[in-house]
DNA sequence: ACGCTGCAATAACATTGTTATCAATCCGCG
DNA sequence: CGCGGATTGATAACAATGTTATTGCAGCGT
């Protein structure tokens, strides 16, 4: 049972510290508040994922792998431009869905913490299934030829700017986010059919 | 003598305060730092700036005054698409140069502390600036004519992007940011020349 | 059955923002 | 010139946080 034990209890400890995040914010993941919603004590969260850090970094390979999960199921079509405005629906959806979830993968957290490599894997598969996309589009004469996996990072960073504006709150409020965000993709995917990317 | 001391006190505190963000990053700003830096005592902090989030939001001002001042420094020309890519580039090089100070411009700042009006005012003024340039580009007939406001509102949103994932340290630390930054930028205003903003 | 091992809960510690207490200093008035 | 009140700044106290140490308890092997 032991084994069944400790994967409920990292389990019980994982959920507890994703609806906190969700309902308060990042200012209330607390140990504290994680031990205790999850039934253990403080140093579960300790022996099992070594501090704080640990539980927000199992929660950011969830929120990558969400992300990714969201903008691969849109479907595959022929139009091949019309699924890359999918995906970026799809990812600013995701984004104001979950929006406590990405500040914590987008926005700075405190310490010196350095993302681990394995907490990349699953934005990198996002950002390889994105450039897969992308490549499609080429191959179909939709977009200019170009690298790929590069033109997937604009890709994201054509979606992240809009997002993580309206999330930070940083603009006026009362812009038109949605609106910038289309026109800021539509801008780009023009940009792509005709420019030289160089 | 108790008015100059109180503006030289508010100036070191702030001071103090500026210097703590750019050599240890945001968590280095402790209120007690800041004041023994500073050469007086925490309760400095609380009477002259109303606690750590008064300083939090002198800095912002600052900031954002310095972003703005960056752009504005860029001279008009008559090649109004070359100055807005020299804007977009005095943008970047503002944010890689004071990455704390951007990061906490425009990263979450932990507590319910919803920046205040006032903080906002000289980014509004920096994107008022934007539009302006873009409006004159629009009138020289190298964009194509839709609401300037909303264009400056996607041109920032455009360098937003790429520099929030380079500094925060988002994706692949291999990726060529500069060139992200540049190909989004010149996707854009390729897209603003051409394609309907609607 | 007894002792050992390992885990978990409680308590302790350092650091944070914030507030309260207290002392000193400075200004106004007699 | 001297003294009282108010203001200001420094020290100390408080609540909350992440983290670590200590203690107790349960289970298992011999």
């Amino acid at each position: 049972m032991s084994q069944r034990t400790v994967d409920h209890a990292s389990a019980a400890i994982l959920t507890a510290a994703r609806e906190l995040l969700a309902d308060g914010g990042q200012h209330a993941l607390t140990v504290r508040r994680i031990a205790s919603a999850a039934g253990g004590s403080t140093m579960n969260v300790y022996s099992r994922f070594g501090g704080k850090e640990g539980v927000v970094e199992a929660l950011l390979i969830e929120g990558f792998e969400q992300l990714g999960a969201a903008m691969h199921a849109v479907p595959t079509t022929d139009d091949t431009i019309a699924d890359l405005e999918q995906c970026s629906r799809a990812y600013r959806e995701f984004a104001l869905t979950h929006r406590t979830h990405y500040e914590l993968m987008f926005g700075r957290r405190d310490p010196g913490y350095t993302k681990s490599e394995k907490a990349m894997d699953p934005a990198r598969a996002a950002l390889g299934m994105l450039a897969a996309r992308i490549k499609r589009a080429m191959d179909a004469g939709a977009l200019r030829i170009s690298d790929p996996h590069e033109a997937a990072t604009v890709f994201w960073a054509a979606c992240h700017g809009p997002v993580s504006l309206e999330i930070e709150a940083v603009g006026p409020p009362e812009a038109d986010w949605a609106g910038v965000h289309r026109h800021l993709l539509a801008a780009l995917i023009a940009g792509l059919r005709t420019a030289s990317a160089d």
